[in-house]
DNA sequence: CAGGCGACTGAACAAGCGTTTAGCATGCTG
DNA sequence: CAGCATGCTAAACGCTTGTTCAGTCGCCTG
């Protein structure tokens, strides 16, 4: 029998099939995957996909609960962190995309999958935004009480303007590599993005550049 | 006979189709309506609707030819009076929020279909963003040439930056809504949102007035 | 008035969809 | 050993999809 999976594979073929399907709906989205499309992926027939999720449907939650899942690990241990690292100066450990990308190799289908979800309009994507936002106010109020930032007149909004920036490396990715000629989620390619964004961050777009005085009166 | 369209709608019948069309594509994504359904929004059989456009795709080309002709109208006022509107302190009619919001209706279904485009992965999206990225850089360099701006240390980049920070409104619009109780679409919202934008801009998150005392938390 | 042409419909079509079913091994359990 | 889940396949089912087709209506033109 001709098995897809590598010898060394140790997964479950459940395990393998959400894996492709995470994979495939990531690329095109679950609409316009099918299940033989999946099935054949992951070397196995159509009807033991439906065997093991029940429908369609059915294994497009099990990898949304999968995906969470990963992502409240990899959080997590940014939340833990995030108030040593957010005091070291010059660390900058407080954007998304460098959790990812120290957490996930480059061709990981999760960065897509993220993007589906928020855009999605499903409750999963809803869930996975109100964390991220709880996850970045608290950042803020960090950044405030060690005198890095002010909370703004409107600290929700502030907030809210912190994530969207973050997001948008995301949700933009292929568009922001093609115009700047670097993936944004490539060691490249945030060695590129950070500095500017966080010279914006610390004196907006006026700052004088990193290593000159900052005009003293 | 049944007519969907209002005794006064002066639009012809392949016009009120691909208006149908481009808001369930907007609301639902393409793949995710059929055109039995479009046909049934514009109140005709699905034949007629293969008729007029060749196909379901033949369709979905002329919608994205007519979203992108509307955007580069949006987008040509924009660049007229960019000019002098950047220079008018205050009256920061820079972002694309404040464009769409006062040549659309709060309703139109055009936002939601930009998100599509981009997010699509097609060439019109690209040809977009290309567009909106250009469209950016020369607004950076009006606001450098005006002194309001420093080019940053990588132009290319602080271009990426602010375009994203002005899509990512459109791409988040429904969870910002949801999160700070104001679609960031309406003119509340981006009555709360600009100063924000602009107070990071103008002084980063730290900024404080000279010579005044630090914000009270 | 004849005739053709474009708008339009309802029925039909083939293909592809998600799902169901029957059946075949395999391995554990009593 | 019999019995019975479990993992799995191939075939088939019913439905929906995009598309085609034959034919009707009304209007313009010669």
């Amino acid at each position: 029998m001709l098995y897809m999976r590598s010898i060394q594979d140790d997964r479950t073929t459940r395990a393998v099939i959400r894996d492709e399907a995470l994979r495939l709906f990531a690329e095109r989205g679950p609409e316009s995957v099918t299940v033989r499309q999946i099935a054949g992926a992951a070397g196995v027939s159509a009807g033991l996909v439906v065997h093991h999720f029940g429908s369609k449907d059915g294994l497009r939650q099990e990898v949304d609960r999968h995906v969470l899942a990963v992502f409240a690990a990899m959080l997590g241990e940014l939340t833990d962190e995030g108030g040593e690292k957010l005091l070291d100066p010059g660390a900058g450990a407080t954007s998304l995309s460098e959790v990812f990308a120290r957490h996930l190799p480059a061709d990981s289908p999760l960065p897509g999958y993220l993007r589906r979800l928020l855009l999605s309009g499903s409750e999963t994507g809803r869930v996975l935004f109100r964390r991220l936002f709880e996850l970045s106010r608290r950042t803020l109020d960090e950044l405030t009480a060690a005198g890095l930032a002010a909370p703004g007149r409107d600290p929700a909004v502030r907030t809210a303007v912190l994530l969207a920036n973050d997001l948008a490396v995301f949700l933009l990715r292929d568009h922001l590599a093609d115009a700047l000629g670097t993936d944004p989620l490539s060691a490249d390619g945030m060695a590129r993005w950070a500095p500017e964004m966080l010279s914006i961050y610390a004196g907006g777009l006026n700052a004088t550049p990193r290593g000159e005085a900052p005009p003293t009166i």
